[in-house]
DNA sequence: ATAATCTCTTTAGCGACTATAGGTTCAAGA
DNA sequence: TCTTGAACCTATAGTCGCTAAAGAGATTAT
């Protein structure tokens, strides 16, 4: 049985994160001391670990709700569970692919050599969508 | 002169975006008609169109607000664009990294044959950190 | 016993919008 | 000219996933 504090420090998750946490129902109130202060259980920091590590592949608060119920049930088809890590996984390339779009088009304007922002390419680009080389 | 519906039609941008965007003092509140709308012209066009341009590559409200700044002294000097350009990159390239290395483990954990939960990787790899092979 | 550190709840703030409600104005057709 | 319906106005609240702050109470170490 241990204190917020030390599951945070455990789990690298902040303290009002994890009352966040608690409040939007993805993990269970915990029992508390007599002076109605937060204990925690390993079963907590299992819980805790999962959500953090779901939140760091991107999944939402929503996802997360549903991955966790799923995992309540380990003897039902995991189709669902792929399917929403397919679409993360389309999700995050989908992202890559726009983010390089924009690193091309940050590179281009960047090389400028004006030293005036009459000619500068990083103020004209911006002025003028026209002069960029891809979509976005 | 063109209403703020003509104008969110031509630059692509909502308008109660138009209207924070006003609010956030990017755009200067434009003339009104008898009724009290507001009655724009080509520069106000230019100015959005520069504004959902900005937006589009990453920069911050903040961001635009300063190069809009800049914008308005063309016989300055330019490096501070250059420097939130650069700025910009980098932050761009460290997410294109980031989203890497995500996609990554999430394409190993979508490989996952199973078609249980109790065997399934999405949420094996979720409830155990030490499973990835990356970091995060 | 006391001091230092934690923890509690509640409320408000962040960025960049988006939605809603309830009212006013505009433009086009009859 | 009148009417209708679309477009517009302001003000306020909600979105997501936290984060910060205030003010009070609990726990732990000395």
């Amino acid at each position: 049985m241990f204190s917020i504090g030390e599951l945070s420090r455990r789990c690298g998750v902040k303290i009002p994160t994890i009352r966040y946490y608690e409040q939007m129902g993805l993990i269970a109130a915990p029992e508390r001391s007599e002076g109605n202060q937060r204990r925690y259980s390993s079963d907590g920091l299992k819980r805790l670990s999962f959500i953090r590590h779901s939140r760091e592949l991107g999944f939402s608060i929503d996802d997360i709700r549903g991955l966790l119920e799923l995992s309540r049930h380990p003897e039902q088809p995991c189709r669902d569970a792929h399917k929403l890590a397919a679409q993360r996984l389309a999700d995050v390339r989908a992202r890559i692919a726009r983010l390089k779009r924009l690193e091309q088009e940050l590179q281009r304007i960047s090389d400028c050599g004006a030293d005036r922002i009459a000619h500068c390419a990083v103020i004209e680009t911006l002025a003028d969508h026209s002069l960029c080389d891809t979509e976005h």
